[in-house]
DNA sequence: ATAATAGTATACCGCATGAGTATTGAATGC
DNA sequence: GCATTCAATACTCATGCGGTATACTATTAT
């Protein structure tokens, strides 16, 4: 189904809003009010965001979380991965890949060129841009639509 | 991890199989050898295609499986879809969503959008294309670059 | 100093999902 | 009608993940 786990989802909401409340600082409490989340799934997830520094936190009374970065510089792919890890479409695009097949399929080759294009697109799309995204259009952030006017060969690193 | 279940990395696999080895016929069996599947798991798979359309069996001796269409005209999307179902990056983005916190969420009417992008990754990527995917460069297929809505003269790559 | 606040760290459980397998049935063609 | 090959169903099993509980540590206001 090619799903983010709900844990991910759950990171992307809660920067989301972060991003949003930037500067202000929120305890954990209160995403838990704000995002109708359970707090100790929110426990879970902010230590996921500390760790990879998209967030910062301060303790004691007054305490709370704010956005490391402002919102049109944390991304979806950071944001994702953050939570579940290495983002990887297959297990050949994962470095800690244990496929059997590997070494005799045809596509082992081929997958990380997917992945590394899907992966540009979550990469592209910053916190921010999320709020031009409507239910029923599809807007494309500016910096994506620069990456798929590339020209041919490919794009920058290889 | 967004990734894709192995059953559908298989159906690539047998799919991108088919496109090069078309027209010809292939039984089970014979595919079994080549992707160096178990057989049963081959049967599970075959089914999904069937269903979907993407190949067409035949009964009997010298029965077998083909692909319904030129490698060109078959894409990843629905590929990946005939095996796991509608693609959903979310649950807000399936139409048989059952999101508990749906109504109350910032984000239920954006993750759509994000989606519909990395869907037409997908839908622009075709069996055929998957060849000019090398291990480390990132090759985007030309129906891909079209996609974005590239102003005319295309833009320096980043 | 102390108490209140709020983040940090672990450890556990149960269920849903998906991978893998086996068996039996139906169609085709010679 | 018999061999061949796909079709359908049902089942097991393990893994992962979502969810939860609890105890601990750091900070700061007073």
């Amino acid at each position: 189904m090619l799903k983010v786990g709900r844990l991910a989802d759950y990171g992307v909401l809660i920067l989301h809003h972060l991003g949003r409340m930037r500067p202000v600082r929120l305890s954990m409490e209160s995403l838990s009010e704000v995002t109708h989340l359970p707090l100790p799934t929110v426990r879970k997830v902010m230590k996921f965001l500390v760790d990879a520094e998209l967030v910062v936190s301060k303790r004691g009374p007054n305490g709370g979380y704010q956005l490391a970065r402002p919102p049109e510089k944390v991304n979806l792919a950071e944001a994702i991965a953050a939570v579940e890890g290495t983002l990887a479409l297959t297990e050949c695009c994962d470095a800690a890949g244990t496929c059997e097949i590997h070494d005799r399929c045809d596509l082992a080759s081929r997958w990380p060129g997917v992945n590394a294009i899907v992966m540009r697109v979550l990469e592209r799309t910053s916190l921010a841009d999320l709020d031009r995204f409507g239910r029923h259009e599809t807007h494309i952030p500016p910096p994506l639509r620069e990456l798929m006017g590339a020209p041919p060969g490919g794009l920058g690193r290889s």
